[in-house]
DNA sequence: ATGCCGTGGAAACCACGA
């Protein structure tokens, strides 16, 4: 029977701890119905996935996790993600479970953390940076293969001013270096697109906030997470936004999901 | 405001986050 034609969601969200925010997960899973959901900062080993419980919930998943930090994750409503690569290309040494990458049905999905890289400068920022430079590079032949793709995840980069409540203070922070902004604009000119920037040009639009002082009541926030839309897929895109309410909730990860549909 | 929360894991604290 031929299906009506629908828009898919795509989503993503960092749940800073997979086991602690697994109840706020659910109840977000079955109220927006993603079709995809990219997760970060599982902070849990592979076996402490919950696949069974994202089956129950009416998701198939594919998972990279490793013990208390970091994780990735791939969730999918209608079919099983195929899985293609576990970890960013470039650096066989790079044991960080940051990165994750499937086909689900016409789409390339791209679920990834990207190093803090505070203090900076240092050895962490310079982590950072290899790992931008390694982004740059696969992100291009994503480009290359012409298909419609999502890279979705915590970039741990405020793009520019209006992406940061208070611009002057976070200059030398690795979110916010030079370096780190002029990585993601080099991404766009490769020819990625910002899906939320596109569909916001001038709105603030925050993607986290601190635990502290209040920072989501006083909204002082950042946009640090990000849906990078390959030119096939960004040609589809009709609407996009974050899910601040999640952030409201009780015992809620610090990041908010952000959303885009595409048609 | 440089760790005020929060998480995970080891050890009754520490690393890390952004």
């Amino acid at each position: 029977m031929q299906q009506p034609e629908t828009t898919v969601k795509i989503a993503t969200f960092n749940v800073n701890g997979l086991n602690a925010r697994f109840a706020a997960l659910q109840g977000w899973l079955a109220e927006f119905e993603p079709d995809v959901a990219c997760l970060q900062e599982l902070k849990a080993p592979a076996e402490r996935f919950p696949a069974d419980a994202f089956r129950a919930a009416g998701y198939h998943a594919i998972w990279h996790g490793e013990k208390s930090w970091n994780g990735v994750a791939i969730l999918s409503r209608h079919e099983p993600p195929l899985e293609r690569c576990r970890a960013l290309p470039g650096d066989p040494e790079d044991l960080h479970s940051r990165y994750i990458e499937a086909c689900i049905g016409d789409l390339v999905v791209g679920s990834l953390y990207l190093p803090n890289g505070n203090p900076a400068p240092g050895p962490r920022f310079d982590y950072k940076l290899r790992w931008l430079d390694r982004l740059i590079r696969h992100a291009g032949d994503l480009l290359a293969e012409q298909r419609p793709t999502v890279l979705a995840g915590d970039f741990n980069i405020i793009p520019t001013d209006l992406d940061v409540y208070a611009p002057e203070r976070w200059r030398d922070d690795a979110l916010f270096r030079p370096e780190v902004r002029e990585a993601y604009r080099t991404l766009l000119e490769q020819g990625w697109v910002d899906a939320l920037r596109k569909l916001h040009p001038d709105q603030r639009v925050y993607t986290f906030w601190k635990y502290l002082r209040n920072a989501f009541t006083r909204d002082a926030g950042l946009r640090i997470d990000h849906l990078l839309l390959s030119p096939p897929l960004a040609k589809r895109l009709v609407a996009g936004g974050v899910h601040r309410e999640v952030r409201a909730r009780e015992k809620p990860s610090d990041h908010a999901p952000v959303w885009i549909e595409v048609g």
